[in-house]
DNA sequence: CTCTTAATTGCAACTAGTTGCAATAAGGAA
DNA sequence: TTCCTTATTGCAACTAGTTGCAATTAAGAG
């Protein structure tokens, strides 16, 4: 695993920092979505003066690289995971913030239509789409500001 | 318009304000995307001293009404248009830069499956999809990094 | 192994956007 | 109109994330 990382910066002009290591091993050891704070924080165990813009920097080479997915879930910070399941998405009720991973394939008509009608060769994986879970949307009549959104789509 | 304007805040339980007017007003007066430092500039030419945050929560209170919608680009500001035409969406070319603007109807299917299958209710007007535009296509196999990102998509 | 050079890091300053709170003002009731 | 309640504002401090730059270091060449 580390020497095709090694050869996946190398294809495209990076270099392997201990720093870029660290990043993805802590995203390696687990199944959250952890935010750079996060990451930060665990990455200092192995690395204790490692400093938050290179974390960012980290993540952008590897989102970059399709090793790393950055989630944003529209509440602040942005989460990071492992790009180890392709092709899944998130549902983020605004209601209540459950977020529910789906698979790709309901993107699947959206894909051959922008490619076919438009030419344009979209970036489909790890979608975050913002709505009103089953079980919001019995609740939400009680609420007047709520409902005119709801009434609106 | 403007009792118009007066009635969707009240029945939502928000108040008119000189600030949420004058935002409303600065985006009325154009059809280009505006971002918040934007909006703000202009506003103060009728109100000097309006602050950054009250346009900001403006902005919130307009799109909440759905009389405003933000759109991210992925490029740092968040830029705001005039809900006119309902469901268009953005083509947002990671490589140029440029924006493409769609109607809805290739997001069909995906609102039908998202309802259908996990009884969720998405918010799928404008939407901002990124990914690489026909022209970006031609070119990006002269960058190493750009086609890794492509074949892995 | 040493040299070289260009990618990368750490740092500090910065940007866009958010938040808590006291002061203000919208707007319904009398 | 005046009063009252509560939404809203302005402000200042804050947060997540970005950037410019000098110092450091990965890694290929000799």
């Amino acid at each position: 695993m580390k020497s095709s990382l090694l050869d996946d910066l190398h294809r495209a002009g990076y270099r392997l920092t201990p720093q870029r290591e660290v990043v993805l091993k802590v995203l390696s050891e687990t199944r959250e979505h952890l935010t750079a704070r996060e990451i930060l924080r665990r990455a200092r165990r192995r690395l204790p003066h490692l400093n938050k813009s290179a974390v960012y920097r980290a993540l952008e080479v590897l989102t970059h690289l399709s090793l790393v997915n950055p989630i944003d879930v529209g509440q602040g910070e942005i989460q990071y995971e492992l790009n180890t399941q392709p092709h899944h998405h998130h549902l983020v009720c605004q209601q209540c913030g459950k977020i529910t991973d789906i698979d790709g394939h309901a993107f699947n008509a959206l894909d051959t239509i922008l490619r076919s009608e438009y030419g344009f060769a979209p970036f489909l994986f790890h979608f975050a789409i913002f709505g009103v879970c089953r079980e919001c949307q019995r609740k939400v009549k009680k609420d007047k500001r709520v409902a005119l959104l709801l009434t609106r789509c």
